[in-house]
RNA sequence: GUGUCCGUAGCUCAGCUGGAUAGAGCAACGGCCUUCUAAGCCGUGGGUCGGGGGUUCGAAUCCCUUCGGGCACGCCA
């Protein structure tokens, strides 16, 4: 269905062919002064030039052929050239209600659903989960949402690093231990033990230890090079144990991951892709991309026009080792052949930038990548302290993602306790899901690529833009609709009326916007387009809600008409809030 | 050094392809509850959009320059 704003334009459009000038001028935006009007067109000043002729006449003789318009009323022209507008409600009814009956609302939907591969998560094996992590999956899983929106096929990849130097630190730390292990004695041929020699815990321990002690010790770092080494070669006790290793951690990170909501399709990793790389390797040298450079394999992705040259991309290292990129490469190999996508998403830390920059080069140059498929870097920045730096504990250590959520848990539940009705585990579950809205939307709210600040007390306040003041508002919404419910039994015939305000009207013109916002947050893969939404639109029906009294309303029609109007309001308010991967309480 | 992003109210942030008096929230101050959740609503004060040039009828927005900050720059991921 074709977007309110657009309809708006496309009238204005034609006033402008009818004039006798460009249908492009037409270009109708919400008003910049919403005490002189509702919308406005700006054509007769662009057009000016063009026509030889002054704004202000043109714009007299665009509003002339207004007078009979069904869409727009009070038209006016101001000073400059500003055509200023106000649409007639009747117009903004008949638009709501058959938003109402069409699918999500109107949206546009993609004709061709293209197969994305998203990107996101990017965990490290046997290392806790810190707040470094959480962007990725907030993003990740809301962007993910988005496009299903949108009607993609989208296939959210955790892809974990659960292949490099980490793997084989941990090992040979096992190997200190525990030397007596079957998994390291080469003589045993038997069948290694279910349960794993290790907890969660445990290895949380062993990986800080073991990486801060090869950087001490080279004796101790060659032998961590050897066990990965070993174990990429396929080593049957190092495997075993790299499975145990691999099924602990995961089994957490689903833990941790269920908490906030989010969920993945494929828990692929590096590993994943291991075998592959010899091959993928051997075709680049043989097809003449990839060359030694002092020792190590490499391939030129620079290109004349870069600023800066960028250099070549690093395939392998001067002692035969994969890299990243190696593993990248790969995947990408690896993914064209599983799912022929028509994009590959990537959600990490923009700090990454150039590294896919040099991934997506040669990809493209070595035919790693299809020559239709889109590769795409959503770079997100760092969330900083109240202090303006990177987010730490008090102590100056990384925050483990647990603890920052119980913390908010925590936070959220003296609040929601505050109300004497909520007790036991409504308590507990409304806390969390009101903390995990407050965590969600205070990152989601900024803009993605800039850094931003994590302050407790500021997103979890129920004031403000913030996620538990959005759901306050769906909270109210559905109050009233659950008592309007309990008291009309067969209710379903509730038809909208024109808007009998101003407020009403500023509520229902917010809704009628829903489908270009999404649009807009869809295109720009921006979640922050969806929080400024739902942050107007829930202002608006505050407003709204406090100036009219519904259920005490003595004009059946009326009141059923905002029933309808609420019902609307509260079905986009959660679509909004589910694409950005959270959901509302019953009450609060 | 090179590249890149950023600099908007005391604080945290919006500002869509240049348009009218630059918007919110928090904090401060003042109102509004016998009526659907006052975790709300209404209002007041607060800004040379880092500085300087330029393009334009019109610049927070585009171009140049300068200052300040973040980040990245072949054998980590």
């Amino acid at each position: 269905m074709t977007q309110f704003i657009d309809l708006l334009t496309e009238e204005m459009s034609r006033a402008f062919e009818k004039a006798g000038y460009g249908a492009e001028l037409g270009k109708v935006a919400v008003s910049a002064r919403p005490d002189l009007a509702e919308y406005q067109c700006n054509g007769a000043m662009a057009g000016a030039k063009a026509y030889h002729k002054a704004p202000f006449a043109i714009a007299e003789e665009v509003a002339e052929t207004l007078k009979e318009s069904e869409v727009f009323q009070d038209v006016n022209v101001v000073r400059p050239g500003f055509i200023n507008v106000n649409i007639k409600p009747s117009f903004v009814t008949a638009y709501l209600a058959k938003m109402q009956e069409t699918e999500k609302f109107g949206a546009q939907t993609s004709k061709t659903p293209s197969t994305i591969i998203l990107d996101y998560g990017g965990p490290n094996v046997a290392k806790p989960l810190h707040v470094g992590h959480l962007r990725s999956a907030v993003i990740g899983e809301s962007l993910k949402r988005i496009m299903r929106y949108h009607g993609d096929k989208v296939i959210g990849d955790i892809h974990m690093g659960d292949w490099g130097l980490q793997m084989g630190l941990v090992i040979t730390e096992l190997r200190h231990r525990q030397p007596d292990l079957p998994y390291f004695d080469d003589a045993f041929e038997g069948e290694y033990p279910e349960e794993a020699p290790f907890t969660v815990s445990e290895l949380e321990e062993i990986y800080p230890f073991a990486s801060k002690k090869s950087k001490e010790d080279p004796d101790y770092y060659a032998e961590a090079m050897e066990n990965t080494h070993q174990l990429q070669e396929g080593k049957r006790g190092l495997r075993a144990l790299w499975d145990h290793i691999i099924n602990v951690s995961v089994s957490d990170m689903k833990r941790n991951y269920e908490n906030l909501d989010v969920e993945f399709d494929l828990w692929n990793g590096e590993s994943t892709v291991n075998d592959i790389i010899p091959g993928m390797v051997a075709k680049m040298k043989d097809d003449g991309y990839a060359y030694e450079s002092d020792g190590a394999l490499v391939v030129d992705v620079a290109q004349p026009d870069d600023p800066k040259e960028i250099p070549p991309c690093m395939i392998l290292k001067s002692d035969g080792a994969a890299l990243y990129t190696t593993t990248d490469l790969a995947t990408i190999q690896d993914r064209e052949e599983k799912y022929s996508p028509d994009e590959i998403v990537y959600v990490t830390d923009k700090r990454q930038e150039l590294h896919f920059t040099q991934v997506f080069r040669a990809a493209a140059k070595c035919g790693i990548a299809k020559e239709g498929t889109k590769l795409r870097h959503i770079g997100f920045g760092t969330m900083n302290g109240p202090d303006g730096k990177p987010f730490k504990t008090r102590d100056g250590g990384v925050m483990r993602l647990e603890m920052l959520i119980r913390d908010i848990n925590e936070k959220m539940m003296e609040k929601i306790t505050a109300n004497p009705e909520i007790v036991g585990e409504e308590a507990q579950a409304t806390s969390r899901q009101v903390a995990l809205a407050a965590l969600k939307y205070g990152d989601l709210s900024n803009q993605a690529s800039k850094d931003y600040v994590f302050d407790m007390e500021r997103f979890t306040s129920f004031e403000g833009n913030t996620g538990p003041y959005i759901l306050y508002t769906i909270v109210r919404i559905k109050s009233i609709l659950n008592r309007y419910e309990k008291e009309n039994a067969a209710a379903g015939d509730e038809k909208l009326l024109d808007a009998a305000s101003a407020l009403e009207k500023n509520l229902m013109m917010d809704l009628a916007g829903f489908g270009a916002m999404i649009s807009g947050a869809c295109e720009e893969l921006a979640p922050h387009r969806i929080c400024a939404y739902i942050y107007q639109l829930s202002n608006d029906f505050n407003s709204f809600y406090h100036a009219t009294r519904i259920l005490t309303e003595e004009n059946e029609e009326q009141k059923k008409s905002w029933i309808a109007l609420l019902r609307l309001t509260r079905d986009i308010l959660n679509t909004c809030i589910d694409l950005l991967g959270f959901s509302a309480p019953e009450r609060m």
